[in-house]
DNA sequence: TGTTTGATTTGACCATCGTCAATTCAATTA
DNA sequence: TAATTGAATTGACGATGGTCAAATCAAACA
C-alpha cells in the first residue's frame, strides 16, 4: 500500500472536490473539523486490496480518484463483482452501518486515492446529526433496491440480456449521455470482470459479445464499444419496450 | 381488504406485543404517542395485496399477526419471492427510506393483521430521533448484505444447493433450533413459492425434492419436512464444510 | 525483434435447468 | 360420492450456458 501523499489531490475535507457529492455535504463546519481529524489518506495501486471479506470494519472510505471494485467470493473461489466505485462514492459503509465485518472485499482497479474515516468518528457524527443518517439511509435503501432488482434479473434474464443491461448502466455512468444515435465508449473492465458483474464466465462473455457483433447490436475492439443504436440495446433488455 | 377490527390484537402502540422486537423500541412515550396517532390497523386475507410494485409509498407497515410475501415481478410475468415477513417485522420501509415508489409488491400469505404508519409520521420521527435512524440503518444494511449474498449464491450454486440453503434458513426461522439430529418442521410455502424464493421453476423444485428424497437427505410429505441429519443439509450447501 | 506472460477467444462436450404438455393428486364443493 | 379445480408431479425435449483444453492475441520486456 502506497504511503500518504499530500502533494496531489485535496489536503483536507474542507477543500475536497468530491465532498459535495458525498453524504458529508450535510455536515456543518464543526462536524467537518471532526471528520477531517478522523481522516487518513491512502493510495493503492491496481490489484491492491483495500479490505478483505471477513475483516473487521475499519471505517468508511471516500474515493477521491481512481476506481475500486467490490467483490464477493465463495469457498470454491467463484466470485461476483458487485460494484464499481468511482470518485465521489463512499465505500465500506454497509459493514460499518450494519455493525458487521466486511462481507465483500474491495480492490483497486486503477491507481486510487482514498480517505479512510475511522469508525468512532463516523459513529459520533451519525449519532449527533440525523440528516447524515437519513442520507445514508437513502443510499443504502436505494442500493438494496438495486440488489433486489439484480436478483430478479439474474433469475429471469439470459446472459445476453443481462449484458445488454450492464452496457446500458456503464454507458450511463462512463459514456456520453446521448439517449439515441450512435454511442462509443470505453469499458472500464476486463472481460473477466464484465463476466463476473453479470454472474457468468469469461467464455460465455466472449461468445455473447461475438454473437452481439454478428447481430449488429454493438462492435467491440478491445475495451472500446461502439453501439450504432442505443434503442436496440434497450430492446435486448426489455423485449417488449416500444419507441 | 378487511376493515379495521379492534376486537382482537393490541389496540395501540403502547400495548403492542411486537413493539419491543421492532425499530420502535427506541422511542420514548411522546414519540410513541405520535406513532400511535399516525397509525391505522388493517387486515388482509391470503392472496390480498398490501402494496403493488410501482405504487407510491404509503408508509411503513408493522406486521402483528400472519405472514406476508414480498415479490418482485418483471414485464414477462417472471417473479422472485424476496422475503417472508412475519410478526414483529416491518415492511415497506425500503421504499420509504429511499424516497422511492415501491419496487416490489407485498401479498398476504396468511390472514394478516398490519398497522400502517403514514409517511409524514415516520419522517418526523426519523428527523428527530437519530437512534431510530441508526436502527433502520442497521436493518437495511444487514438486508443489503443478505441480498448481495443471494446474488453470489444464485450465480454460483446449483438449484439443489440453493434449496438446501433455503431449508436451513427456514428451519432457523420456523423450526426447532436443534443444531444436529433429526428435525421436522412445516414449510410455510407452496412448491411454487419455494421455487420462486431460489429463482427456479416449480418443475425443477419438484425434481430437486424427489432427488433429495432418494438420496436420503430429507423426506417431504406435503408441507412437512423431515431431515434425518441437519449436518448433511449443511454439506449440500457448503461441500467442503467439515464437522 | 524475439520472448514471455496473461488475457481472450475458440472448440468440443455435456449437465443443468427451463419449457411445454400430459397426468396425478388433493382439497373443495355440488 | 362424483365432479371440479388448482397444485404438484412426471415425461420428453432442447437450449442455455458451464467446463476443460487448446489456440490465439496483445502487451511488456529482454
Amino acid at each position: 500500500m502506497a504511503d500518504q501523499n499530500p502533494e496531489q489531490g485535496s489536503l483536507n475535507c474542507f477543500t475536497c472536490q468530491a465532498r459535495e457529492r458525498t453524504e458529508w455535504c450535510v455536515l456543518d463546519d464543526a462536524e467537518l473539523e471532526l471528520l477531517n481529524k478522523g481522516r487518513l489518506t491512502r493510495e493503492y495501486l491496481p490489484g491492491e486490496i483495500i479490505f478483505h471479506e471477513g475483516d473487521p470494519c475499519r471505517g468508511v472510505f471516500c474515493l477521491e480518484t481512481g476506481m475500486v471494485g467490490v467483490r464477493k467470493t465463495d469457498a470454491d473461489g467463484n466470485s461476483v463483482l458487485l460494484y464499481l466505485v468511482t470518485p465521489g462514492d463512499t465505500l465500506g459503509y454497509r459493514a460499518m452501518l450494519a455493525g458487521e465485518d466486511y462481507r465483500a472485499s474491495a480492490e483497486a482497479l486503477e491507481p486510487t486515492r482514498i480517505c479512510v474515516i475511522d469508525v468512532p468518528t463516523v459513529r459520533s457524527l451519525l449519532e449527533h446529526n440525523p440528516a447524515l443518517g437519513l442520507r445514508y439511509l437513502k443510499r443504502v435503501s436505494m442500493s438494496l433496491g438495486n440488489a433486489e432488482e439484480k436478483i430478479l434479473h439474474n433469475a429471469t434474464l439470459s446472459v445476453r440480456a443481462r449484458f445488454a443491461h450492464l452496457l446500458l448502466v456503464l454507458i450511463d455512468k462512463y459514456g456520453e449521455k446521448s439517449s439515441d444515435g450512435p454511442t462509443e465508449f470505453e469499458l472500464p473492465l476486463s472481460r473477466h470482470d464484465l463476466a463476473s458483474m453479470i454472474g457468468t464466465t469469461p467464455e460465455s462473455m466472449s461468445r455473447t459479445i461475438k454473437k452481439m457483433e454478428s447481430d449488429g447490436v454493438a462492435r467491440f475492439a478491445g475495451r472500446t464499444v461502439h453501439i450504432p443504436e442505443i434503442e436496440i440495446l434497450v430492446q435486448e433488455f426489455e423485449p417488449d419496450h416500444y419507441v
